[in-house]
DNA sequence: ATTCATCTTTACGTTTACGTAAACTTCCTT
DNA sequence: AAGGAAGTTTACGTAAACGTAAAGATGAAT
């Protein structure tokens, strides 16, 4: 069902809503590597994957650089010396600490929100009962 | 105890490690207002709140911008019409939609650094072993 | 009185992440 | 064969968020 093996540019473009102008920046930048049949871009479904990661990781707020980062101590899993793996495990956590804080973060401006949200209903109730009280009298 | 009253623009500088031309550059785009004795400014444990806000945002990925906009979205449920209080209560909803997608995005964030981890920890075993073996043989 | 430390304004420079336009190829259709 | 749709490269432009001098004001300390 999705193994339509490939996509054009567009219809990746197109179902993440992204500009072709982005999708190829992103190839200049490393972060995608599609195939080619002759000069066109030819993309895998792994890199439709990918191009997820990319917007989900700017969603976050992450520059590409770090979204290349995280690319990278992916790749280097399978690859990687004793220094290596074990720089990539500090690496790791150090994400994991930004996403936490991130988490602290979202949470702080949902109460936020929830407080903006009941004055901004307590407001309208005064509205609308005033309104009343001058159409009774 | 948290009472100071005002702050100098290096202490806040300091306390949150940003630089004063950020700070003044938030001022610029009407994020902050501090007020001044004679040219200097002087923030107030309110502006000092304001700006940890702003950096919030920022560790979120909102652009100065937005941030705002949800400033804005704060201050005018005490002042806003109704037709306004209607606008904002739309507003905030939508916000709280980005942070939820957010935080699914957290998530799935997350679970690939468990993935990534726990590869690179076998990775780091297998060459462990290995090397005991060597020393054995 | 001068030397600092800290503040100020002004303004040009820089990086990131694209937008946009120009000029060209390829393939399909009419 | 001619046109159009979708792809390509090249390259200049731009908005956001500051960095980085330069040049001066202010107040405290020597």
């Amino acid at each position: 069902m999705n193994f339509k093996k490939t996509y054009s540019i567009s219809e990746l473009s197109q179902e993440f809503d992204v500009t072709t102008r982005s999708i190829r920046f992103y190839e200049d930048q490393s972060l995608l590597t599609p195939g080619r049949r002759g000069q066109t871009r030819i993309y895998t479904s792994q890199d439709r994957v990918r191009l997820k990661l990319i917007l989900r990781g700017k969603r976050l707020g992450f520059s590409l650089a770090e979204i290349r980062e995280l690319f990278s101590l992916w790749d280097e899993t399978t690859s990687g010396s004793e220094k290596q793996l074990s720089l990539l495990l500090i690496k790791i956590s150090e994400k994991r600490a930004e996403l936490e804080q991130q988490i602290k973060d979202i949470a702080m401006v949902q109460l936020e929100l929830d407080s903006a949200e009941s004055r901004c209903r307590d407001a309208l109730n005064e509205l609308t009962t005033k309104q009343k009280q001058q159409q009774t009298e």
